[in-house]
DNA sequence: CTGGATCCGCTTTGATACTG
DNA sequence: CAGTATCAAAGCGGATCCAG
Protein backbone atom coordinates (compact mmCIF):
# COMPACT_ATOMS: atom_id res chain seq x y z
CA UNK A 1 0.00 0.00 0.00
CA UNK A 2 2.06 2.58 1.32
CA UNK A 3 5.28 1.15 -0.39
CA UNK A 4 4.19 1.47 -3.61
CA UNK A 5 7.69 3.40 -4.74
CA UNK A 6 6.15 4.77 -8.05
CA UNK A 7 8.99 7.60 -8.55
CA UNK A 8 7.62 8.78 -11.91
CA UNK A 9 9.42 12.06 -11.91
CA UNK A 10 13.51 11.28 -13.21
CA UNK A 11 14.45 14.15 -11.04
CA UNK A 12 17.83 15.37 -11.05
CA UNK A 13 18.42 14.44 -7.49
CA UNK A 14 20.53 11.20 -7.00
CA UNK A 15 19.72 9.41 -3.84
CA UNK A 16 16.31 9.41 -2.29
CA UNK A 17 16.52 13.24 -1.38
CA UNK A 18 13.18 11.90 0.85
CA UNK A 19 12.16 9.23 3.11
CA UNK A 20 15.19 9.53 4.77
CA UNK A 21 14.76 7.61 8.14
CA UNK A 22 10.66 6.80 8.48
CA UNK A 23 8.97 9.77 6.53
CA UNK A 24 7.90 10.65 10.09
CA UNK A 25 10.61 10.26 12.31
CA UNK A 26 8.24 8.61 14.73
CA UNK A 27 6.78 12.29 15.36
CA UNK A 28 3.21 10.11 14.98
CA UNK A 29 3.30 8.92 18.20
CA UNK A 30 3.55 11.76 20.31
CA UNK A 31 1.00 13.69 17.89
CA UNK A 32 -1.38 10.89 18.39
CA UNK A 33 -0.97 12.49 21.98
CA UNK A 34 -0.56 16.19 21.45
CA UNK A 35 -3.76 15.54 19.01
CA UNK A 36 -6.69 15.26 21.38
CA UNK A 37 -7.54 18.55 23.22
CA UNK A 38 -6.82 17.61 26.81
CA UNK A 39 -3.70 14.94 26.99
CA UNK A 40 -1.13 18.08 26.89
CA UNK A 41 -3.20 20.85 29.18
CA UNK A 42 -3.43 17.70 31.64
CA UNK A 43 0.29 17.43 31.78
CA UNK A 44 1.16 20.39 32.09
CA UNK A 45 -1.05 21.25 35.16
CA UNK A 46 0.14 18.62 36.34
CA UNK A 47 3.84 19.15 36.14
CA UNK A 48 3.39 21.96 38.69
CA UNK A 49 2.47 19.25 41.26
CA UNK A 50 0.25 16.02 42.19
CA UNK A 51 -3.85 16.59 42.16
CA UNK A 52 -6.85 14.90 42.47
CA UNK A 53 -9.30 14.90 40.02
CA UNK A 54 -11.66 17.54 41.39
CA UNK A 55 -8.37 19.93 41.41
CA UNK A 56 -7.94 19.23 38.00
CA UNK A 57 -11.38 19.62 36.51
CA UNK A 58 -11.20 23.13 38.50
CA UNK A 59 -7.34 23.64 36.64
CA UNK A 60 -8.42 22.89 33.55
CA UNK A 61 -11.82 25.07 32.77
CA UNK A 62 -14.05 23.14 29.94
CA UNK A 63 -12.93 19.88 30.44
CA UNK A 64 -16.12 17.82 31.15
CA UNK A 65 -15.97 14.66 33.95
CA UNK A 66 -15.57 12.03 31.18
CA UNK A 67 -13.10 13.86 29.16
CA UNK A 68 -10.83 14.48 32.00
CA UNK A 69 -11.34 10.32 33.28
CA UNK A 70 -11.02 8.91 29.66
CA UNK A 71 -7.84 11.27 29.03
CA UNK A 72 -6.31 10.76 32.51
CA UNK A 73 -6.79 7.30 31.64
CA UNK A 74 -4.79 7.18 28.41
CA UNK A 75 -2.28 8.97 29.95
CA UNK A 76 -1.88 6.09 32.64
CA UNK A 77 -1.50 3.73 30.01
CA UNK A 78 1.03 5.57 28.49
CA UNK A 79 2.96 5.45 31.24
CA UNK A 80 2.98 9.31 31.50
CA UNK A 81 0.88 9.38 34.69
CA UNK A 82 0.90 7.52 37.83
CA UNK A 83 -2.61 7.43 39.58
CA UNK A 84 -3.12 6.34 43.43
CA UNK A 85 -6.44 5.67 44.44
CA UNK A 86 -7.05 6.24 48.50
CA UNK A 87 -10.07 3.88 49.26
CA UNK A 88 -11.28 6.19 51.88
CA UNK A 89 -15.10 7.26 52.42
CA UNK A 90 -15.10 9.49 50.32
CA UNK A 91 -12.80 8.12 47.70
CA UNK A 92 -9.47 10.18 46.84
CA UNK A 93 -7.26 9.76 43.99
CA UNK A 94 -4.09 11.02 43.10
CA UNK A 95 -2.85 12.03 39.92
CA UNK A 96 1.34 12.51 39.60
CA UNK A 97 3.75 12.81 36.38
CA UNK A 98 6.28 9.68 36.38
CA UNK A 99 9.56 10.52 35.30
CA UNK A 100 8.45 10.00 31.55
CA UNK A 101 5.44 12.50 31.95
CA UNK A 102 7.53 14.81 33.35
CA UNK A 103 10.34 14.46 30.53
CA UNK A 104 7.31 15.11 28.20
CA UNK A 105 6.29 17.85 29.87
CA UNK A 106 9.57 19.74 29.65
CA UNK A 107 9.76 19.22 26.14
CA UNK A 108 6.09 20.01 25.69
CA UNK A 109 7.35 23.32 27.79
CA UNK A 110 9.30 24.35 24.72
CA UNK A 111 6.83 24.23 22.82
CA UNK A 112 4.83 26.46 24.36
CA UNK A 113 7.46 28.67 24.71
CA UNK A 114 7.55 28.58 20.95
CA UNK A 115 3.93 29.30 20.86
CA UNK A 116 4.25 32.45 22.93
CA UNK A 117 6.77 34.22 20.73
CA UNK A 118 4.92 33.16 17.50
CA UNK A 119 1.55 33.95 18.59
CA UNK A 120 1.56 37.33 17.24
CA UNK A 121 3.07 36.64 14.05
CA UNK A 122 0.99 33.95 13.13
CA UNK A 123 -2.62 35.93 13.99
CA UNK A 124 -0.84 38.84 11.69
CA UNK A 125 -0.64 36.66 9.17
CA UNK A 126 -3.92 35.16 8.95
CA UNK A 127 -4.95 38.58 8.86
CA UNK A 128 -3.50 39.66 6.50
CA UNK A 129 -4.31 36.40 4.44
CA UNK A 130 -8.01 37.02 5.27
CA UNK A 131 -7.42 40.03 4.68
CA UNK A 132 -6.47 39.32 0.77
CA UNK A 133 -8.77 36.52 0.18
CA UNK A 134 -12.18 37.76 1.30
CA UNK A 135 -13.76 35.44 -0.70
CA UNK A 136 -12.18 32.16 0.74
CA UNK A 137 -14.91 30.28 2.57
CA UNK A 138 -13.33 29.37 5.97
CA UNK B 1 -28.71 24.22 35.22
CA UNK B 2 -27.61 23.05 38.81
CA UNK B 3 -30.27 22.09 40.60
CA UNK B 4 -31.70 23.90 43.41
CA UNK B 5 -30.15 22.00 46.07
CA UNK B 6 -30.76 21.77 49.67
CA UNK B 7 -28.26 23.88 50.09
CA UNK B 8 -27.24 27.27 48.00
CA UNK B 9 -24.05 26.12 46.50
CA UNK B 10 -21.76 29.13 46.94
CA UNK B 11 -22.12 29.86 43.27
CA UNK B 12 -18.83 32.14 43.43
CA UNK B 13 -15.85 29.60 43.67
CA UNK B 14 -14.01 31.73 45.01
CA UNK B 15 -10.77 32.43 43.64
CA UNK B 16 -8.79 28.66 43.01
CA UNK B 17 -5.53 28.05 44.33
CA UNK B 18 -4.94 26.78 40.96
CA UNK B 19 -4.86 28.81 37.87
CA UNK B 20 -1.49 29.95 38.05
CA UNK B 21 -1.08 32.10 34.53
CA UNK B 22 -3.64 31.14 32.27
CA UNK B 23 -4.09 27.60 32.77
CA UNK B 24 -2.66 26.63 29.51
CA UNK B 25 0.43 29.32 28.90
CA UNK B 26 -0.10 29.52 25.60
CA UNK B 27 -0.01 25.64 24.15
CA UNK B 28 -3.25 25.97 22.99
CA UNK B 29 -2.48 28.38 20.14
CA UNK B 30 0.08 25.79 18.81
CA UNK B 31 -2.27 23.00 19.57
CA UNK B 32 -5.18 24.48 17.97
CA UNK B 33 -3.25 25.23 14.82
CA UNK B 34 -1.03 22.53 14.67
CA UNK B 35 -2.53 19.51 16.63
CA UNK B 36 -4.40 17.89 13.62
CA UNK B 37 -3.18 15.06 11.61
CA UNK B 38 -1.22 16.34 8.99
CA UNK B 39 0.42 19.60 9.72
CA UNK B 40 3.15 18.78 11.79
CA UNK B 41 3.75 15.58 9.19
CA UNK B 42 3.55 18.10 6.46
CA UNK B 43 6.41 21.04 7.87
CA UNK B 44 9.00 18.05 9.18
CA UNK B 45 8.75 17.12 5.17
CA UNK B 46 8.95 20.57 4.44
CA UNK B 47 12.00 20.95 6.60
CA UNK B 48 14.11 19.11 4.10
CA UNK B 49 13.53 21.33 1.28
CA UNK B 50 11.16 23.10 -1.14
CA UNK B 51 8.51 20.49 -2.48
CA UNK B 52 6.22 20.24 -4.88
CA UNK B 53 2.28 18.96 -4.32
CA UNK B 54 3.03 15.62 -6.06
CA UNK B 55 6.10 14.76 -3.55
CA UNK B 56 4.56 16.15 -0.28
CA UNK B 57 1.61 13.37 -0.94
CA UNK B 58 4.13 10.73 -1.76
CA UNK B 59 6.25 11.62 1.51
CA UNK B 60 2.97 11.83 3.61
CA UNK B 61 1.77 8.44 3.03
CA UNK B 62 -1.94 8.44 3.63
CA UNK B 63 -2.42 11.89 3.35
CA UNK B 64 -5.32 12.44 0.92
CA UNK B 65 -5.79 14.85 -1.83
CA UNK B 66 -8.30 16.65 -0.37
CA UNK B 67 -6.34 17.23 3.16
CA UNK B 68 -2.72 17.85 1.56
CA UNK B 69 -4.81 21.00 0.28
CA UNK B 70 -6.30 22.34 2.74
CA UNK B 71 -3.65 21.26 5.60
CA UNK B 72 -1.08 23.09 2.89
CA UNK B 73 -3.80 25.85 3.11
CA UNK B 74 -3.64 26.93 5.97
CA UNK B 75 -0.04 26.39 7.08
CA UNK B 76 0.60 29.10 4.37
CA UNK B 77 -2.45 31.24 6.25
CA UNK B 78 -0.78 30.82 9.53
CA UNK B 79 2.47 32.10 7.72
CA UNK B 80 4.28 28.83 8.36
CA UNK B 81 4.35 28.19 4.70
CA UNK B 82 5.21 30.10 1.35
CA UNK B 83 3.56 28.70 -1.87
CA UNK B 84 5.07 29.43 -5.62
CA UNK B 85 2.59 28.93 -8.44
CA UNK B 86 4.19 28.52 -11.88
CA UNK B 87 1.73 28.99 -14.43
CA UNK B 88 3.56 26.85 -17.01
CA UNK B 89 1.87 23.73 -18.40
CA UNK B 90 1.60 21.31 -16.80
CA UNK B 91 1.04 24.01 -13.81
CA UNK B 92 3.71 23.40 -11.11
CA UNK B 93 3.94 25.05 -7.17
CA UNK B 94 6.80 24.63 -5.09
CA UNK B 95 5.49 24.83 -1.37
CA UNK B 96 8.54 26.26 1.04
CA UNK B 97 9.14 26.92 4.85
CA UNK B 98 9.03 30.64 5.71
CA UNK B 99 11.17 31.28 8.15
CA UNK B 100 8.63 30.67 10.97
CA UNK B 101 8.29 27.89 9.95
CA UNK B 102 11.85 26.53 9.96
CA UNK B 103 11.53 28.06 13.76
CA UNK B 104 8.32 25.98 14.25
CA UNK B 105 10.22 22.76 12.53
CA UNK B 106 12.86 22.86 15.09
CA UNK B 107 10.48 23.48 17.94
CA UNK B 108 9.25 19.83 16.40
CA UNK B 109 12.16 18.56 15.91
CA UNK B 110 12.97 18.52 19.68
CA UNK B 111 9.30 16.97 20.29
CA UNK B 112 10.64 14.31 17.75
CA UNK B 113 13.62 13.94 19.51
CA UNK B 114 11.51 12.50 22.58
CA UNK B 115 8.94 10.68 20.55
CA UNK B 116 11.96 8.42 19.68
CA UNK B 117 14.08 8.48 22.90
CA UNK B 118 10.53 7.54 24.93
CA UNK B 119 8.45 5.40 22.48
CA UNK B 120 9.88 2.14 23.79
CA UNK B 121 8.82 2.95 27.29
CA UNK B 122 5.40 4.04 26.12
CA UNK B 123 5.06 1.13 24.32
CA UNK B 124 6.06 -0.95 26.85
CA UNK B 125 3.55 0.62 29.48
CA UNK B 126 0.73 0.44 26.98
CA UNK B 127 1.28 -2.98 26.78
CA UNK B 128 1.98 -4.13 30.46
CA UNK B 129 -1.45 -1.86 31.46
CA UNK B 130 -3.35 -4.04 28.67
CA UNK B 131 -2.15 -7.22 30.46
CA UNK B 132 -3.08 -5.96 33.18
CA UNK B 133 -6.83 -5.13 32.15
CA UNK B 134 -7.87 -7.10 29.64
CA UNK B 135 -11.35 -6.17 30.67
CA UNK B 136 -11.31 -2.73 29.51
CA UNK B 137 -12.88 -1.82 26.45
CA UNK B 138 -10.72 0.29 24.45
C1' DC C 1 -15.77 12.30 45.64
C1' DT C 2 -14.47 9.56 41.65
C1' DG C 3 -15.61 7.82 37.83
C1' DG C 4 -18.17 4.40 34.36
C1' DA C 5 -22.08 3.92 30.73
C1' DT C 6 -25.12 6.07 27.28
C1' DC C 7 -26.88 8.97 23.97
C1' DC C 8 -25.92 12.25 20.49
C1' DG C 9 -24.28 16.11 17.79
C1' DC C 10 -20.36 18.38 15.66
C1' DT C 11 -15.97 18.52 13.52
C1' DT C 12 -12.45 16.25 11.03
C1' DT C 13 -11.16 13.20 7.60
C1' DG C 14 -11.56 10.15 3.59
C1' DA C 15 -13.27 8.62 -1.11
C1' DT C 16 -14.69 10.04 -5.38
C1' DA C 17 -15.59 12.95 -9.24
C1' DC C 18 -14.72 17.07 -11.77
C1' DT C 19 -12.04 21.44 -13.47
C1' DG C 20 -8.20 24.46 -15.19
C1' DC D 1 -0.02 18.41 -12.40
C1' DA D 2 -2.64 20.83 -9.01
C1' DG D 3 -6.31 21.57 -7.03
C1' DT D 4 -11.84 22.11 -5.83
C1' DA D 5 -16.60 20.26 -4.75
C1' DT D 6 -19.59 16.97 -2.60
C1' DC D 7 -21.03 13.44 0.20
C1' DA D 8 -20.57 9.99 3.67
C1' DA D 9 -18.08 7.81 7.53
C1' DA D 10 -15.49 8.06 11.84
C1' DG D 11 -13.94 9.85 16.00
C1' DC D 12 -13.97 13.27 19.52
C1' DG D 13 -16.17 15.53 22.95
C1' DG D 14 -20.27 17.13 25.84
C1' DA D 15 -24.45 16.29 28.81
C1' DT D 16 -26.61 13.28 31.81
C1' DC D 17 -27.61 9.53 34.72
C1' DC D 18 -25.98 6.12 37.70
C1' DA D 19 -22.82 3.35 40.82
C1' DG D 20 -19.11 2.43 44.28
Amino acid sequence: MAGTRTRTTPATEAADPYAPCEDDCGIRDVLDRLGDRWSVLLVVELAKGTRRFRELQHAVPGISQRMLSVTAKRLVRDGLVERTVYPTIPPRTDYRLTATGRSFAGAVAALADWSRTHKDAIAASRDDFDTRHPDEVR
